[in-house]
DNA sequence: GCTGATGATTTGTGATCACATTACTTCGGC
DNA sequence: GCCGAAGTAATGTGATCACAAATCATCAGC
């Protein structure tokens, strides 16, 4: 049984849907509280959870084998990052964002990671090595995924570029603010790869990588700004979907 | 008895310290873990919890007459926001950013808020006159608490004054960043009271009500950007105090 | 065939308890 | 007087239960 992930018309009460069975994770010295949240935030941010589908405090609690309590942390943490919504009477679902709202989210993005692309440039300059190589390790995953046809895929692949190079610059505080904004546009970011090919697209990845082996902090930030915009524009094609 | 909010060093375990005694809320037919969170919230805003004090889960809870699991919603509400911490062994205290994180928030108000206001004044223009209204208020409180040497409403009207602002610009997701951003300076804005008087200060909140009357949105997003620089340099003064 | 009410079921919330871990206090030794 | 160890108290976590509210299914009526 999966995560009790039902769609907002489900066959029957108990029935589940979407997403695919999930290991009752078990080892690790980890809370459980933040298991629930790691396994949720990861199919979240992947896209693996659809738009619209409901989950239960149950279902989750059951499909991780713990109990209620701890999925109630994780589910409610991922209320508090807006990555779950909670409705008046209190169902869980993940959100859909409307034209408006990713439009917003868009912007945020656009302000927050050229300035966290241009620190990192900064911080990374004396040793560009590793973070190049990782970065084009996640750029060739992201082409992989595209040849391949794998959605989630995809979206892990671009979400994991952008958090490499975040991650040089070494501000934590930064850092949550986008990881904030990638949960919330996580689940729609799927629909994207279903419009790709529609249009031409430009490979901002190639350029930012340039730009950080030249040392361009400027470059790279604009290089990022325009791989948001581009995104931007996709999210809001996908979303009139 | 307060919210055992205790000082690192405090006493006796069982001592209180801090923040006054809290009603136990009791009335409206909100959910309980949601009064809490409120509660915490508006203290954490106001900076009235001391930055590095420690709470508990039961002292919340009795000091607000609940139970131990609408303060564990609460706190970890608060912390998944970021405005409070928990240490690896899940003790609970309000953070103290240091110097490094604490430029990291104010770079994102400086990016983000210049465009709330932005957007603000746009969709504001047509009917400026509430607006401004209520954005005097504010601004009269906040100058009466400085009269007054009202630390803790200095920064409530401060935080106020922005907040009626940005409602304007009809923004709830970046609304949510720029608070979460809030919640977290909001125990060190505190301080930056004792620091008000040992510099010049410029009022750009009266540049902002001169742009906005104005209809002049670029003038407003200037104003706030100064706002918040000034803001930044008065924080990155009491943070080393 | 479709709409409306009614009943059973499921849902999140809040409370309480046991437990492992951590922090604190106290006391002994240097 | 200061430091370190042992015992004690306190803390967050997780589980379980009762309950009120809301949802969904079923079915009667038109």
């Amino acid at each position: 049984m999966g995560l009790s992930t039902t769609l907002t018309k489900p066959g029957r009460p108990g029935e589940e849907a979407g997403a695919g069975p999930t290991e009752p994770v078990a080892d690790s010295r980890q809370p459980a509280n933040e298991q629930v949240y790691l396994s949720l935030r990861a199919r979240l941010l992947e896209g693996a959870l659809e738009p619209g589908a409901s989950l239960t405090l149950r279902g989750v609690a059951a499909s991780l084998g713990v109990s209620m309590t701890p999925a109630r942390e994780a589910v409610r943490k991922l209320v508090a990052e807006r990555a779950l919504t909670m409705t008046g009477s209190g169902r869980i679902l993940v959100p859909l964002p409307n034209a408006s709202e990713l439009e917003e989210l868009f912007a945020a993005r656009r302000l927050l990671e050229p300035e966290l692309a241009r620190r990192a440039a900064k911080a990374a300059s004396k040793r560009v090595g590793p973070l190049l190589k990782a970065l084009q390790a996640q750029d060739d995953a992201l082409e992989a995924a595209i040849g391949a046809g794998d959605a989630q895929g995809y979206v892990r692949a671009n979400t994991g570029f952008h958090a490499t190079l975040y991650a040089a610059a070494e501000a934590p505080a930064l850092m949550a603010l986008v990881e904030s904004i990638w949960l919330q546009t996580g689940p729609t970011m799927r629909r994207v790869y279903g419009v790709i090919g529609t249009r031409a697209l430009q490979d901002f990845h190639e350029t930012a990588l340039a730009a950080l082996s030249d040392d361009d902090p400027a470059g790279l930030a604009r290089a990022i700004r325009d791989d948001v915009d581009q995104g931007a524009a996709l999210a809001a094609e996908a979303a009139a979907l």
